[in-house]
DNA sequence: ATGACGATTGCGAATCGA
């Protein structure tokens, strides 16, 4: 099964290079996130023409998480249990979905931003982070052997390669101690991330700005990840990043991720 | 070895992203 997660940016504008990508690519599931609409104004067609189905959450404008399969689509989930709202009282944002696809339970997430380590919106994302390790504990205390694939945007980067300069990063989100050690966390679980190995830093990126010609001086971060069950993992025969489909007019700033599983 | 920010709402400017 070969698997791909994309934050595509809204999938209104991105249509046309949705469809082109999914050929080209021969994928049989796409994770998307950031779709940017509701559910009602998903634009299904041009996917559904090509065998997949969809399964969408997407309240307004912003967020929206979708899966699309070609391998069947399977008791959908629009949260993870226990998935925190923002701010208090806490509204309900669409940044997780999961169906079974060809036997594996497949999860399509968008991890908040932070914004600033000062924003409550910082503390939101390491307390969603915590809700979501501990949804992956219970499921490997159920069943050891569960084949789940957790991907999308994780808005962290891992390791200081994964960012073009790390001295620019220091004292903003997505390179600090505490989101670090939320990763940590979750492979404490037993999940491992399994695209690294296969696309090796330093300088490898999934995200470039669309400001300041990031992405031609190759100043980008590594964002955009897939972490394995114990089970799936030891499937993994090859992972690569889609970096042309950054390329020209009407790209994503995010690139797809491609993970191949036997 | 790529190209100077883009999407949404709503019709201009504000918000968000990272």
């Amino acid at each position: 099964m070969r698997l791909a997660t994309w934050n595509v940016n809204s999938v209104r504008a991105r249509s046309d290079r949705i469809v082109e990508f999914l050929k080209r690519s021969d994928i049989d599931v796409l994770a998307m996130q950031e779709t940017k609409v509701a559910d009602a104004k998903f634009p299904t067609d041009p996917i559904t023409n090509l065998g997949y189905e969809i399964a969408h959450t997407g309240l307004n404008q912003w967020n929206g998480v979708a899966i699309a399969s070609r391998v069947g689509l399977a008791d959908v989930m629009t949260q993870f249990p226990g998935q925190p709202g923002f701010a208090e009282p806490a509204v309900a944002e669409s940044r997780a979905i999961s169906a079974i696809c060809a036997g594996v339970r497949i999860w399509s997430l968008y991890v908040p931003n932070g914004r600033e380590l000062s924003d409550p919106h910082y503390m939101y994302k390491l307390g969603w982070l915590d809700k979501l390790k501990d949804y992956a504990a219970g499921v490997l205390s159920d069943d050891p052997q569960a084949p789940v694939a957790l991907v999308g945007d994780w808005n962290i980067a891992p390791l200081d390669e994964d960012v073009w300069d790390p001295k620019l990063f220091v004292g903003h989100t997505h390179v600090s101690q505490p989101e670090r050690q939320a990763l940590a966390a979750l492979t404490d679980t037993g999940f491992s991330e399994v695209t690294r190995a296969h696309t090796p830093g330093p300088g490898t990126f999934t995200y470039w700005d669309y400001t300041q010609l990031r992405f031609p001086k190759r100043q980008g971060m590594r964002i955009d990840l897939a972490y394995a069950s114990p089970a799936l993992a030891k499937r993994v025969a090859g992972a690569w990043i889609d970096r042309d489909e950054r390329k020209g007019k009407g790209a994503s700033d995010h690139a797809p991720v491609i993970v191949e599983f036997e």
